[in-house]
RNA sequence: GCCACCGUAGCUUAGCCCGGUUGAGCGGCUGACUUGUAAUCAGCAGGCCGAGGGUUCAAAUCCCUCCGGUGGCUCCA
């Protein structure tokens, strides 16, 4: 007999019993149990205890029992694959968050085939195929594997660090895999097959290329669903639809990939969130510049940026006598090509970063330590050639503008400066609501080699970033390896509703660019001195920071925000003066206004404008007119009547200001 | 850049498998109606079916290349 502690009590059982049968027995049949956690460890129901021990159930709507069934439809879908294309090998399969992958090494599938593994999968659910646990030495393992080159590549990896391997095997499909998994293959029932892609052998792109089939899994029909709802919601939500419904940008495959053009509402917004930084700039004491969208590839050689990022950059612009002469030396294409790599030509480039003008204007007059900090800030287009299949929507775009800014500081400054960045960006989040984001210090690695700057200045840099952070009050993690080669950085990243992450809004401390600038300030004992450079942007690029609000609002601006802010709409033609007076007294105030006193009934008219959603609609009728007051639908929708003129003016005003 | 899928009017889409001069709804314009809360009625205009090439007597439809988009992979100073 052992005794077996389970939920809080202490039961006696024959040795070798089952976990399952132990859990059933104190349970009963209904448990919910998928796997157990004995003594602390994931295992099998199956899994005899042989000596005294502690079991909790792990349920299977818990977040381990969800991996754990995410983990075994993974290992369904091998099976059904394998089962169709026997020529097809498994590599990896793990669970992630709402379901799972696999990985073949095969040739590649389409829609059609991702159905048939389905239907074959719910097959194999209605065979109830026990799903066992088999412990082999590795020889035995090896021979098992022996054609599977990754499952062979996985064990000798594995070498030394786990004695014995196991496999799972249910029908006639085995997999190396420590498991634990649920019984039987009739306990996956709540799965979908969502997408095939390509993915490369461990992330390698140098590696053997295999087809990855993507599914959600859940236990139960409703989680399933819920889940089918939201994706179906967050479609709805996509700032790509939105984006044209509401009119706010255009991308024109005539202009080219992955560039925005912002149309007149979309321009409203993108202004109004410039002029509200712009005003806590003035505040922070920054000074604003403008700089060129070219510069000389001298300038990028200087700062680094060309040759080395070459192949994320637009390509040079060469001057016309450039080529004619290297046309006359007899250089070919071949050559050219050859020399625009290596930097060896004169030329222009867009800029695909701010900060080398930046520092230009710094060396453009002699410094001092009293004028520091310096703070030039610009909204400042960049273009970088971003690889054709990441552009996407504004969020992943070929040009952008940052809403920039370089502070020139002393050592001392540094966290200071930090501090107020910081501060801003809080400022901007806690304005447009945006609570659910996380903060991200980008701390060096291991790899010593690849950071500029001595150590010292790094470990006092990473310190003031992190009392930077912890002042501020904000929860955050310090991610070693995350860093800049030249600075430790805080990254804020925002989540959406589909839990994909957004990185926004960054600083960055820099010690490379003043060097290579050779930047210097003359300080109180008369000595020149290194600046240190932080770079940060609150907002990350206007593109993607407006991509992530729309969605975020689902296209509802706040009042201060809408690109239409209130829509007038006449009940019938006998309003059309009162109309016009009343839009007369609205603009007049800066409120932005669209009138509809054309001849559709007002239902049409409301569900016309309500689709532009508007902060307000405005109703003008006999009543109105005749008491010389307005109706209003506002945010929520709801209708007030009646009301004075003067008295929604202030109404809509005050929203304005405190951008409530 | 890589893999899979997609591209028909401003928008949403039928037709594509199985080749035989694109059909609709919304939107636009014109006219009638003058309206009180999520689509008033009628008429008209709008498409070399993403571009180029090929197969064929004949291509939106089949094949190839390119461009653009979507989902992933890889990348993101």
């Amino acid at each position: 007999m052992i005794k077996v502690e389970c939920d809080g009590a202490v039961h006696e059982f024959p040795a070798k019993i089952s976990a399952g049968k132990v859990i059933k027995e104190v349970h009963g049949k209904k448990s919910g149990a998928i796997a157990a956690s004995v003594n602390g460890e994931e295992k099998d129901l199956s899994y005899l205890l042989s000596q005294n021990c502690k079991i909790d159930i792990i349920k299977d709507n818990s977040e381990e029992g969800l991996y754990i069934m995410r983990h075994s439809c993974a290992h369904l879908l091998a099976q059904a694959v394998t089962q169709l294309f026997p020529d097809a090998k498994p590599t990896i399969g793990p669970p992630i968050e709402n379901g799972f992958y696999y990985d073949f090494y095969m040739e590649p599938i389409n829609e059609g085939d991702l159905n048939k593994i389905e239907k074959l999968m719910r097959k194999i659910v209605k065979q109830n195929l026990p799903i066992e646990r088999e412990e082999h030495d590795n020889e035995t393992l090896r021979k098992m594997f022996s054609n599977n080159s990754f499952k062979m590549e996985i064990m000798d990896d594995k070498i030394g660090q786990e004695v014995g391997s196991s496999v799972y095997r249910q029908g006639d499909f085995v997999d190396l895999c420590r498991g634990p998994h649920v019984e039987s293959t009739a306990k996956l029932k709540w799965f979908k097959l969502t997408n095939t892609s390509q993915a490369f052998w461990r992330a390698d792109s140098s590696r053997e290329t295999l087809v990855r089939i993507y599914g959600m899994c859940y236990s139960s029909k409703e989680d399933l669903q819920a889940r089918e709802t939201l994706l179906r919601e967050a479609a709805k939500r996509d700032h790509r639809k939105l984006g044209k419904d509401l009119q706010l940008f255009h991308i024109d495959e005539m202009v080219g990939q992955g560039l925005i053009l912002w149309t007149p509402r979309g321009t409203v917004v993108r202004n109004e969130l410039q002029r509200f930084i712009s005003e806590h700039l003035n505040r922070q004491g920054y000074k604003q510049v403008y700089t060129p969208h070219i510069g000389k590839l001298d300038l990028y050689r200087t700062s680094g940026h060309f040759p080395y990022y070459q192949d994320s950059q637009y390509p040079p612009i060469v001057k016309r006598e450039t080529l004619q002469r290297l046309s006359d030396e007899g250089c070919s294409c071949g050559d050219l090509s050859n020399l625009m790599s290596k930097g060896e030509i004169d030329g222009y480039m867009l800029k695909p970063m701010n900060c080398p003008h930046h520092l230009r204007i710094y060396v453009s007059q002699p410094r001092s330590y009293r004028n520091l900090p310096l703070r030039l800030a610009e909204f400042g287009t960049v273009y970088r050639w971003e690889q054709s299949g990441e552009i996407s929507g504004m969020t992943r775009v070929r040009g952008f503008t940052q809403d920039d800014a370089h502070l020139f500081v002393t050592e001392d400054q540094i966290e200071p400066e930090l501090l107020g960045c910081i501060e801003l960006v809080k400022v901007i989040f806690g304005t447009l609501r945006m609570k659910n984001y996380r903060v991200r210090i980008g701390l060096r690695g291991s790899d010593s080699e690849k950071y500029v700057g001595n150590p010292k200045q790094w470990d006092k840099a990473e310190a003031a970033c992190r009392n930077a952070a912890a002042s501020l009050g904000v929860e955050f993690s310090e991610e070693p390896g995350e860093a800049a080669f030249y600075g430790p950085k805080i990254d804020f990243i925002v989540k959406d509703v589909l839990g994909r992450e957004w990185q926004l809004g960054t600083v960055q401390v820099d010690y490379n660019l003043p060097e290579r600038f050779n930047l210097t300030y003359t300080g109180s004992d008369g000595e020149k001195h290194r600046p240190v450079m932080i770079h940060r942007a609150p907002f990350g690029s206007m593109e993607r920071f407006c991509g992530v609000l729309i969605e975020h609002f689902n296209g509802m601006f706040p009042t201060w925000l809408s690109p239409t802010q209130v829509h007038i709409l006449t009940i019938s033609e006998k309003q059309i003066d009162y109309a016009n007076q009343i839009a007369q007294s609205l603009s007049e105030v800066g409120i932005r206004i669209e009138m509809d006193t054309g001849d559709d009934t007002i239902g049409k008219k409301l569900r016309t404008h309500r689709s532009m959603r508007p902060a307000y609609l405005v109703i003008l009728g006999d009543d109105e007119q005749k008491k010389e007051t307005i109706s209003f639908m506002g945010p929520d929708r709801e209708q007030v009547n009646g009301i004075p003129v003067n008295d929604f003016i202030s109404k809509v005003i005050s929203e304005i200001k405190s951008k409530k």
